[in-house]
DNA sequence: TTAAAAATTTAGTCATACCTAAATTTTTTT
DNA sequence: AAAAAAATTTAGGTATGACTAAATTTTTAA
């Protein structure tokens, strides 16, 4: 059984491994986690002498096949906990990670599967996220960012790289979420903004922007 | 802001002066948190430095307004977590409280007020306990232990005062729950035990079951 | 290919929340 | 009113999970 310490790191590696290849860095999961280095190089060493990670000093971590595992059940219960205050306590997509972060390591099998059932078996939190199933499985669909979506092609948004609460509430005055039709109508090149249609208003958006919206074409 | 472990504390040193009068003694929370005296003495002096109890050495402790606060907040959360496992996650009255135990100490206000909301504002959890409300109020009816309902007289369970999961399951056995209508047919003086009518069955019950029902006359 | 910079680990602390064993105080019994 | 028993506190210790400062290793740059 883990703390609450161990898990939030797990799902850090985790996290960190997916959007980077090779070992995990002792500085990425320090910043991503707002712990110094040498509490993380402490930590690594405590998962490391229990199986959970392979641990080679100076040269970072990588989960094992049971550390995946248990970062994938703190997921799950993540973004079902998200899904649930989004779809029935009234939450915004930006207020529940907060939430989340502490709902994720109730422990009680039974809560999880009846909340999954609850919602009824939900596939992606309200960030588009991918949520595993019991058996820890995930589909995920090709997606690509705005930024790589062809000219005048239609796309629906599926997700955002970014979760921070200030670029999902700036999504929501451009009332672009998931689900919104997205058409890039015409690229500028001189500074690399976009118009794009967004359901049926048209706008300009930022290349910042447009490299933290995921679509499906 | 506490931790999970004085919130325990707060809560424990709640029931037993509740359920008793005069100072709170460092054995009786010992039990109740199932740590050693030592350790309670330790808790006993964090908690009065937050000014959180009165605590006089030997003498034990008692809340302080601020304390009877905390603890309520607590209870509120606690008890419409219960509320909330029954009502919509399937779970039975003898599951929730490990449950709750760590979803009361879950911080978000708005969670909180949201959660009473979307279970309608409930005023009793499945045990038949108060649950106070947004300002921590709680109106408590006047129930009384089966023991001392007088024979023949109809009387509502509305609680119990012994929350273990094998008294709860023997009452599931018994078809005796909240709500359910009781009536004293006979009390036998020989060994105490009592017949009663309970919904439409009647059945033999002891003394040491008896006043463990809180009734409603 | 050495020197400087960056990353990482080690050594030594600290707070929380437990513990055991011993000392002290209060309560009960004789 | 002592003596014995029970309750409580103190002293000293452990594990977790954080920290700072210093040492070491790896990477980058001159
Ligand atoms: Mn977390
Ligand atoms: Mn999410
Ligand atoms: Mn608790
Ligand atoms: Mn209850």
């Amino acid at each position: 059984m883990q703390t609450l310490s161990t898990e939030d790191y797990l799902k850090a590696i985790y996290h960190v491994s997916q959007s980077s290849s090779g070992a995990v860095a002792t500085t990425s999961i320090a910043k991503q986690i707002g712990a110094k280095p040498s509490s993380v190089t402490d930590m690594f060493k405590k998962l490391s002498d229990q199986n959970l990670v392979k641990y080679q000093k100076y040269q970072g971590v990588s989960l094992t096949n049971e550390g995946v595992k248990t970062a994938l059940r703190i997921i799950r219960k993540h973004r079902l906990w998200e899904s649930f205050l989004v779809s029935h306590l009234n939450f915004n997509w930006d207020e529940v990670h907060q939430v989340a972060e502490q709902l994720e390591h109730i422990q009680s099998e039974k809560l999880t599967n009846e909340l999954e059932r609850f919602l009824d078996y939900p596939t992606h939190d309200p960030h588009g996220d991918p949520i595993p199933n019991r058996a820890l499985f995930m589909k995920t669909y090709n997606k690509i960012l705005l930024t790589e979506l062809p000219v005048n092609k239609e796309g629906v948004c599926v997700g955002v790289r970014d979760n921070s609460s200030g670029f999902l509430r700036y999504l929501d005055r451009r009332q672009i979420g998931i689900g919104t039709l997205l058409q890039v109508l015409h690229r500028e090149d001189f500074d690399e903004s976009l118009h794009i249609q967004a359901g049926k208003s048209t706008l300009m958006i930022t290349k910042k922007t447009a490299e933290n919206i995921y679509v499906k074409p």
